[in-house]
DNA sequence: GACACGTGGCC
DNA sequence: TGGCCAAGTGT
């Protein structure tokens, strides 16, 4: 319940269902979640975007099994404590699961007392009240969950279907024929485009050792170099492939060949000696990758991938944890957004399941 | 209160 | 293709 409801923020049911169900395998109750490492708190929410729900989630496991034994609180002010719950999150799973009279509304349900209301732009004390009014005491959860379905399937943000919608009779903006355009829409700002430069690293090593059979002495391990970013922001905690911004006139390939040599070399220089091909960063053959456009609700970012073959790995800086070299299947064992998925793919080929 | 924060579907 | 939208929260 708590987790569908951390799911479902800004996303669609359809989407979070097969998301839902294998989280659910993995992580039964909140102790096994808990237990679990961030990184693989991640790697299963990856495709579901806004990881800081999953970050938070964990971290509000962990605070349930500390500080409350276990037990999920059901007085919604204890609820917001926890971090990812809301208002909205707080009043679904007080009233849902615990069946306190609170409301609990999202944009569906926001929708639905805006056209009641004929009100534009209601402010969220003002949305509470009316849905305390009008909540139901004997079962709070089924009013919320109505107000929302309610708003999902009958009066939805286009061509609301009057027609079937029980409350059509007490509706303001039906009266005065103003439903399509309640509420009224945010105005929003143009999203910036961005370019950049990724630089994709690929070791191909053969076994040096010859006179083995072992089909794994003849099979090349293919690793390729992946970045752990910063675990707070955006994509906080995920993996992908090192990269940088290209300002407008620069050569995506110039950055991203300094990005490669920067990675390379930058353990102390007897390693690189040792690891020499590696100097052929800025050398050896380079093939472009496909061009990867993604849009994030704020931005337009443009990859553009370079593929970099190393004949041999570069130094794995130790004790630098951010920085890895992978085979397909340590890659399929990280989060990786879905952007730089698409990257990989090119790489590897399919690696693993969503 | 404004802004950051992912992704996929729809038209 | 590109803009808009969808079950919010944290800073």
């Amino acid at each position: 319940m708590w987790v569908s409801e951390i799911m479902l923020q800004q996303t669609r049911v359809e989407t979070v269902i097969p998301y839902f169900e294998a989280w659910l395998r993995r992580f039964p109750t909140i102790g096994k979640l808990a237990e679990a490492e961030e990184q693989e708190v991640l790697r299963l929410w990856q495709g579901l975007g806004y990881y800081s729900r999953a970050r938070n989630l964990h971290r509000a496991a962990r605070e349930v099994m500390r500080r409350y034994d276990g037990e999920i609180p059901g007085d919604p002010t204890t609820l917001e404590t926890l971090p990812g719950i809301g208002p909205y999150t707080s009043g679904a799973v007080a009233s849902i699961a615990f069946q306190v009279p609170v409301p609990a509304v999202d944009g569906n349900a926001r929708r639905v007392l805006s056209r009641l209301t004929d009100d534009p732009d209601p402010g969220w004390p003002t949305l509470r009240r009316w849905a305390s009014a009008l909540i139901d005491p004997e079962a709070p959860g089924d009013f919320n969950q109505a107000l929302m379905e309610l708003g999902s399937k009958i009066c939805s943000p286009r061509r609301p279907k009057c027609g079937e919608c029980p409350l059509s009779d007490f509706c303001a903006a039906r009266r005065a024929g103003t439903q399509s355009e309640r509420p009224a829409p945010r105005r929003r700002r143009s999203v910036p485009r961005l370019v950049e430069a990724v630089a994709v690293l690929l070791c191909e090593a053969r076994p040096s050792r010859s006179g083995s059979d072992d089909v794994d002495s003849t099979t090349p391990t293919r690793r390729v170099l992946l970045r752990r970013r910063p675990s707070t922001g955006l994509l906080g905690g995920m993996w992908e492939f090192p990269g940088g911004p290209v300002a407008a006139g620069e050569d995506p390939l110039e950055v991203a060949r300094r990005v490669g040599r920067s990675l390379v070399s930058q353990s102390d220089g007897s390693r690189l000696e040792r690891h020499s091909d590696c100097a052929a960063v800025d050398l050896g053959p380079v093939q472009r990758l496909r061009v990867v456009d993604h849009a994030f609700t704020h931005r337009r970012l443009q990859y553009v991938p370079f593929l970099f073959r190393l004949s041999a790995q570069g130094p794995a800086p130790e004790g630098d944890s951010e920085l890895m070299w992978m085979d397909p299947y340590e890659a399929a064992g990280v989060p990786i957004p879905v952007a730089q998925l698409k990257v990989l793919t090119q790489v590897f080929g399919p690696t693993g399941p969503p």
